[in-house]
This record gives structure tokens, C-alpha cells and sequence, in this order.
DNA sequence: CGTAGTCACATACTACAGTCACTCAATAAT
DNA sequence: ATTATTGAGTGACTGTAGTATGTGACTACG
């Protein structure tokens, strides 16, 4: 199983130089601006090749958005287990969005959301993807707060965990269309308080 | 002004006639299935006719959506006067996302939040523009409900109504990605329930 | 070994959105 | 009436994502 012939790492081989000349060539020119083919030909390769390793162009990208989780696990141990559980939601999201604001940019952004309204019926989104680590995250911060009461009774962790998540969706996709007129890691503050909030049990 | 010349009548059929049978092509085969140039041949033009009257395919599309509004604008007065500001826009949105749902369909919508992020910097999108008839509408009733003091006081008018049609914008979003899990007016009413019931006055 | 099959990759192709230089009839200007 | 201008409409063209088919080196198996 883990055996690979010397033709199977050359493929490997193949699809990392085209993952990371993809990525490269985005961000430098943005995702619009790099044809598949010019991807294909930075690598020695054709274009044929390309979508034998990647079924899309928006594929490459998917590849490089598994590795966001990564950080916000590392990222988890930063936020004090003392807090309440709606703080920590608070306190993750601010990190989530200077992460994404600051280090993935938004033109990365704005390709994984257009590229989750882009899909065929059939497969499906990593945005959408609830066993993801993210998903996973708010879910347990969740199901903290739930336990202690914080949050109201009448809906179930599952559902708060979704409410919670949209906040997130709906404030980078207006992060997205409202273009240079809003500032994620603020409209991620306001918007998660009200909703926290609205959510916090009332006999408090 | 209103003196058309037989040549500007002639333009308008045309344009008239792109609009209708683009929109029932779409509706007929799905937007991702009718080509530009089909519509043009259906209404006995050139595909340079179409771009002539539309700037993209979008285009034929964000037309239609103008109509909405008036739609919203008739839903007005079934709606109590004598509720409170935030029953109003439950209300409201309910309305709003049944026509959604039962009349325009998801695909339009699908369609509609795509084109949002499909467009270049210049433009502005139909759905960031402010001063449409839907967020006139929601800024109206949160006016109101600033002034009766139902609101938190530490958020201004148009803050409150940015929160709260982002509510609308993710709970649509959300409508799409999770494809056939979701329904949008139930969706629609424990997302703005949570985040009216946090922007309420504290003191109440 | 030898041979049948596989698979990484190449090449030529299709499909379609959008563009551009042009035409020609309708209209405006003189 | 003659000429100049406009603008609706044309159709060939470009650019690019994705596909269909081929090919030859490598691999697996008798």
C-alpha cells in the first residue's frame, strides 16, 4: 500500500509542482488571470496532465483550503479554557478572520465561495463539509456552552452550531460583494455578539 | 424625451424580446444551459444584438430582479402596523423568502449570488446597492424600532439594518451550498429571531 | 522473460462568453 | 435635398475551461 513505484512518485512529483505553481501564479496575478494552461506549461507539463491530477481549476485551490484547518487548530491552545464559552467563539473568529484578511487575502476567499456556488448537484463542498475541522470547533464551543447553560434550551447544538457558522458564511460573503467597504475582522465582532447574544439563555 | 423614434421602438422590442425568452429558456433548461447565443437565434438576432442590449448574461437576470421589489413593496400592507419592529421584519422575511422559494426558485437566486461575486471591481452589484427598495424597507422598520427604543442604543440605524439583511444574505447563501437540506423560511426565522432577539434593548 | 494492461501525460478538439471592426438604414444638421 | 452622424445589428474572431482520444513507457502477471 504505502510501496509506490518510482512512476507513481513522478506523478506525485507532478501534481505538487502544480499545485504550488498554481497557487503561486493566483497570487501573484490573481485567479482569474492564470489559465490552466500557463500553469500547465510553467510545470513542463500539458494541460491534459493538469486535469488529470485536478479536476478543476477551483480544484487546486480546495487542495490549499484543507490546510486552513491546520491553523485553526493551532490556534485553539491561544484562547484561555477559563472563558465562556461565547467568548471563545468570539475570540476564534477574530483570529479566523485576521487570518484570512491578513494572510490568505481575500481573492482567495472570494474563489473557494464562488467556487461552492459553482458545483454540480452531485459532489460536494468543503464549505458544507461538517465534519470539518472548523465545523468541529464551533460545534464543541457549542455544546460547552449548552452544558452550562449558557445558551438557550429550545435549540439543539446542531442547530446553534449552524446559526453560529452562518454568521460566519454571510459576513465573508459581504466581506466578498461590499468589496473595500468592510473590515472582516470588525463585521465578524458585531455581527457574532448580536447573535451570541440573542442566543444567551434568558434567566441569566 | 418620451418622443421614441420608430428605430428606438424597433430597439426596445428587441431588447424586450431577449429579456422574455432569455428568461423563459432559463427557466426551461437552467441558466448554465442556455447559451447566449441561443437566446439571440430565438429572437432572429445576432449574438452581438444581445450585447448590444446586455452587458453579460448576468445581465438578463439582474433586470428581472428590479422586480422583486415591487413585489416586497406590495407585501407591505398585509403586514400589521400595530406589531413590534422586529415582528414586522420576521414578517417580512417570511414573505420575502416564501416568493423566493415558491416563486423565482432557487435557481434565479443561485444565479443572482453568483453574479455578486462574479463581477469585476468597477461595477456595483444590484444586491450592495442600498438604496434598493428591500433595504429601504428593513431600514424603516429598524428606524422604528430604534425610535421606540426596542433596540440596543450603542448601534446605529444603519448598522442594525446592515446585520440584519446579512442575516437575510447568509441564510440565502446557505439556501444554495447546502443544496436540498435546507428550507429557507424556516431557516430565515431562527437565523433573524436570534439576532433580533440580540439586538434588543437589554432593558425590557 | 514476454506480453497484456495500465496510467501519466500529450494533442487536438469542442463549447461558449465576450469583443471588435464593420454595415447600413434611420435620423439630424445644414 | 444633400450630407454627416448615430446606433442597432452583424458575424467573424479570441481566449480559455474542459473533453476525447491517443500513445508509449512502465508495471504486473503468466
Amino acid at each position: 500500500m504505502t510501496e509506490l513505484t518510482p512512476r507513481q512518485l513522478k506523478a506525485q512529483e507532478t501534481k505538487k509542482n502544480l499545485l504550488e505553481k498554481g497557487l503561486e501564479l493566483f497570487h501573484e496575478r490573481g485567479f482569474d488571470n492564470v489559465t490552466v494552461e500557463s500553469i500547465a506549461k510553467a510545470c513542463n507539463v500539458s494541460k491534459g496532465a493538469f486535469y488529470v491530477h485536478f479536476t478543476s481549476k477551483y480544484d487546486v485551490f480546495l487542495e490549499k483550503f484543507k490546510d486552513i484547518d491546520e491553523f485553526y487548530l493551532s490556534f485553539i491552545p491561544s484562547i484561555p479554557d477559563d472563558l465562556k464559552a461565547s467568548e471563545k467563539i468570539l475570540l476564534f473568529y477574530k483570529g479566523q478572520m485576521t487570518y484570512l484578511r491578513d494572510v490568505l487575502g481575500k481573492d482567495f476567499i472570494h474563489t473557494i465561495y464562488t467556487s461552492a456556488l459553482a458545483l454540480t448537484i452531485d459532489d460536494d463542498h468543503y464549505l458544507t463539509d461538517q465534519n470539518r475541522q472548523l465545523y468541529q470547533i464551533i460545534r464543541s464551543y457549542v455544546e460547552e456552552g449548552v452544558e452550562r447553560k449558557e445558551f438557550k434550551r429550545e435549540l439543539s447544538v446542531d442547530e446553534i452550531s449552524m446559526l453560529v457558522t452562518r454568521c460566519m458564511r454571510g459576513t465573508i460573503y459581504d466581506w466578498i460583494i461590499f468589496r473595500e467597504r468592510l473590515d472582516p475582522v470588525v463585521e465578524i465582532h458585531s455581527m457574532t455578539s448580536v447573535v451570541l447574544d440573542g442566543l444567551k439563555c434568558d434567566s441569566e
